[in-house]
RNA sequence: AGGCGGAUAGCUCAAUUGGGAGAGCGCUGCUUUUACAAGGCAGAGGUCACAGGUUCGAUCCCUGUUCCGCCUACCA
């Protein structure tokens, strides 16, 4: 090579663009289970197809990208999977928003219709994310990119379901869940954010049903819930109740009698006023304390989360309590029962008092807890072992200190809410028997925010589904055959629970599968440890019968100025292309890698990436300083032979290099970061080149330059 | 309510097992001598949140306090 002329300043984009096209058209990051080494998979967090890249990706792709290259550099046998995820409610979401833009609607459409339309918004832009996980750099094996909806997945998550359901581990009941009533959908316990709000705790009169003039006070923050009550609780213990327990009280407003029940668990002496009503229908407590009383479930709120009037009739309300509270929502509902009990001097005082308020994670509307039949995951038996495998080392999460948030967590698990009732997602593999389920099947008229309508059917929560990978012909009990497939369809975070090995080809035995499961690494925030992570394990040691990775990196959250996490629906984002094209991927990339200290979340100041840029310019030229020196004789001599700045930067070159090496190994990107650029800029450029520039007319040192120049742009990026 | 983490230079953040406190950006002065002014050299700037304790010695270990953040939670 000649003496290529160099520009004076770097250009990243430039030369970005030009490493990006040598590095795809070369299929360096192609990965075969036949390749030699010792194979080191990374799957990547599939990012939501909806999605475009922030600085959160960012850091965790840059993180992985770091592992992967390095350990390619070593000679290993490296897969990092790509892919990206449905994401039920939130492309829903997206694409419901475009449709009313339009003047149009998912209810408008009808069911098939919409998915067909979200598959082709899919088709269309979904895959941006991907375009830019490129920009970045990032060395996945693309030929392999995988979505948590395509044949090989979709096949997988029925696989999972069925055995599951075989083995006892999915049912279908009743319950009380948290229901978001603007996504009309149920959600899981984690899928709900709580936010510390002002309320009010109302103190309220239930007079006894046998001495009117004698009442109990009852304390609540919810008095809208009350038409509902089915019961009133006092401590077992209480001297000032005791002797209550077993009589009734009239309930205000209606022309109810509901009686009082001793409840150790559900009533705490020191707090109201002692006694408590139970809505069962209403409350996850009371749910439960319904439960151990065998108390009725009244329902008064629909699934708008609306007063529900038919509902109050049945209630023994009064008629003209009725007629007020017609079509109410909860936050109408309340002052107005409140105004009711005033007029009939039923309410006591009202005090202030703060309660957790929760909300829907994907639209921040308030969740209510609504009654409905829903599909579940009996977690318990699928805990246990992942329990384990943290414990007895299998699995060891980095940095250790969110061990005990896992195992905390795990041990306290409630069982999996699967099913969600919106139409994006893969379709729960039931089906019920027309003729032997007769009755027990309603439809009704929906409407959406568009005031147009479809129907939706619920199915009862005693009717007997068939699970099964496809639609069955012939029902195994009477013959019949006509089936309804359940509506409803799976948590979007079931299929991901999935990804470690139905990416590699499961329930197929394929070479992918036996050379790279266990996967090596998991890099992710600590935000979905429990959406996500701790699923995985649970799955892959029942289908796999191994951990799904051998260590679970968590890297710091990426904030915004004030400290609040970033999200899409904020609208705080910062997006880290626009950083890109002002300062070069690298020094992106760089700082990133530099404020990955563990224990710390990235407030992420463009001063910072500015200085990285700078780093980058650092590099590109003392390249092309050398290059500049480059002509004339070349030896390698013996050590011995060389001159002292020689043996001086090759022996701090090693020390870097195994610095560098023993601080990826322990995670510490940060440091590892440190020593590269400590190195790079004080040793070999501040003192190295300015000491062998008296000499290098000469001859003897330049093949230095040329092993540090590779090493820099390798490790590095 | 419980659990965890943080508090270090003007700003954003480091500091390997207890011994001399660092980087980037910003600031001051000098420097345009052919890799780089996005550079080089020199410098200012810190009661290491507060109060105790252990120690020959504490930013680091222990106790308590204040402030901030996060996670979990059914106190009606």
């Amino acid at each position: 090579m000649g003496t290529p002329q160099l520009d004076k300043t770097y250009d990243p984009k430039a030369v970005e663009a030009r490493w990006s096209q040598v590095w795809s058209q070369q299929g360096y990051f192609h990965a075969s289970p036949t390749h030699p080494g010792q194979p080191y998979c990374i799957v990547i967090p599939p990012p939501n197809v909806t999605g475009s890249l922030h600085v959160g990706h960012a850091l965790n792709h840059s993180i992985q990208d770091i592992l992967i290259r390095w350990r390619r550099m070593q000679g290993r046998n490296v897969l990092w999977l790509p892919g990206t995820d449905h994401a039920g409610i939130a492309t829903q979401n997206v694409v419901e928003k475009q449709l009313m833009a339009e003047g149009a609607s998912r209810e408008s459409l009808g069911r098939e219709r919409f998915i067909e339309r979200v598959w082709q918004w899919k088709a269309t832009s979904g895959n941006t994310i991907v375009s830019q996980q490129k920009q970045l750099g990032e060395s996945c094996d693309w030929d392999r990119l995988r979505f948590t909806m395509d044949d090989g997945l979709s096949k997988a998550v029925l696989e999972v379901f069925v055995r599951l359901y075989e083995d006892g581990l999915i049912y279908r009941g009743e319950r009380l869940i948290n229901w978001c009533p603007r996504c009309q959908t149920a959600l899981s316990d984690i899928e709900v954010e709580h936010e510390d709000v002002k309320g009010k705790l109302y103190h309220i009169r239930y007079p006894l049903a046998d001495d009117p003039h004698t009442a109990l006070i009852v304390a609540t923050t919810r008095p809208e819930t009350m038409l509902g009550d089915t019961a009133v609780a006092v401590h077992p213990d209480d001297p000032r109740y005791h002797h209550l327990i077993g009589r009734k009280v009239c309930l205000p407003l209606t022309t109810r009698e509901i009686p009082i029940v001793g409840d150790a668990i559900l009533v705490d002496l020191e707090f109201g006023t002692g006694a408590v009503k139970i809505t069962p229908a209403h409350d996850f407590n009371d749910f439960e304390a319904g439960e151990r009383h065998k108390l009725q479930r009244l329902q008064i709120f629909d699934h708008h989360a609306l007063i529900d009037a038919a509902k109050l009739q049945d209630a023994s309300v009064d008629r003209e309590i009725i007629e007020a509270l017609r079509g109410l929502p909860v936050t109408k509902a309340r002052p107005k029962v409140e105004a009711l009990l005033r007029e009939r001097d039923a309410l006591v005082k009202v005090e202030d008092h703060k309660m957790a308020l929760g909300k829907c994670y994907r639209c921040k509307t308030v969740v209510e807890p609504y009654l409905s039949p829903q599909w579940f995951v009996k977690i318990q038996p699928l805990a246990d072992p992942a329990i384990k495998a943290v414990e007895d080392g299998r699995i060891r999460i980095i940095p250790e200190g969110w061990t005990n948030n896992y195992l905390g967590w795990m041990r306290d698990i409630k069982d999996w809410c699967i099913s969600r009732q919106i139409w994006w997602g893969h379709r729960i593999p039931a089906w019920y028997c027309e003729s032997c389920n007769a009755g027990r099947f309603k439809r009704f008229i929906e409407t959406g925010e568009s005031k147009t309508a479809s129907t939706r059917l619920i199915v009862a929560p005693d009717a007997t589904p068939i699970v099964a990978k496809s639609a069955p012909t012939r029902c195994p009990d009477c013959g019949g055959h006509n089936f309804l497939q359940d509506e409803d369809v799976l948590d979007t975070w079931f299929s991901s629970a999935l990804w470690p090995f139905s990416t590699l080809g499961w329930p197929e035995h394929t070479p992918e599968l036996k050379a790279y499961y266990p996967t090596s690494t998991l890099v992710t925030g600590l935000d979905i440890l429990f959406f996500w992570v701790a699923r995985m394990i649970m799955l892959g040691l029942k289908f796999m019968g191994d951990v799904p990775f051998r260590e679970v990196y968590i890297h710091a959250l990426v904030r915004d100025a004030e400290g609040q996490k970033m999200s899409k629906s904020k609208g705080n984002v910062i997006d880290p292309l626009h950083v890109m094209g002002q300062f070069g991927t690298d020094a992106l990339r760089f700082t990133l890698a530099s404020m990955a200290s563990p224990g710390r979340d990235i407030k992420l100041a463009e001063d910072r990436i500015e200085g990285y840029r700078n780093f980058a310019n650092k590099i590109w030229n003392a390249a092309r300083f050398s290059l500049m020196n480059l002509d004339g004789p070349r030896t390698a001599a013996a050590p011995s032979e060389r001159t002292f700045p020689d043996r001086w930067i090759l022996s701090r070159l090693n020390q870097t290099i195994q610095l560098v090496t023993s601080e990826l190994e322990a995670y510490r990107f940060d440091r590892a970061a440190n020593a590269l650029y400590h190195f790079i800029w004080h040793e070999y450029c501040d003192w190295y080149l300015e000491l062998i520039k008296p000499t290098l007319q000469h001859s003897a040192s330049p093949d230095g330059p040329g092993t540090r120049q590779t090493l820099v742009e390798t490790l590095e990026t």
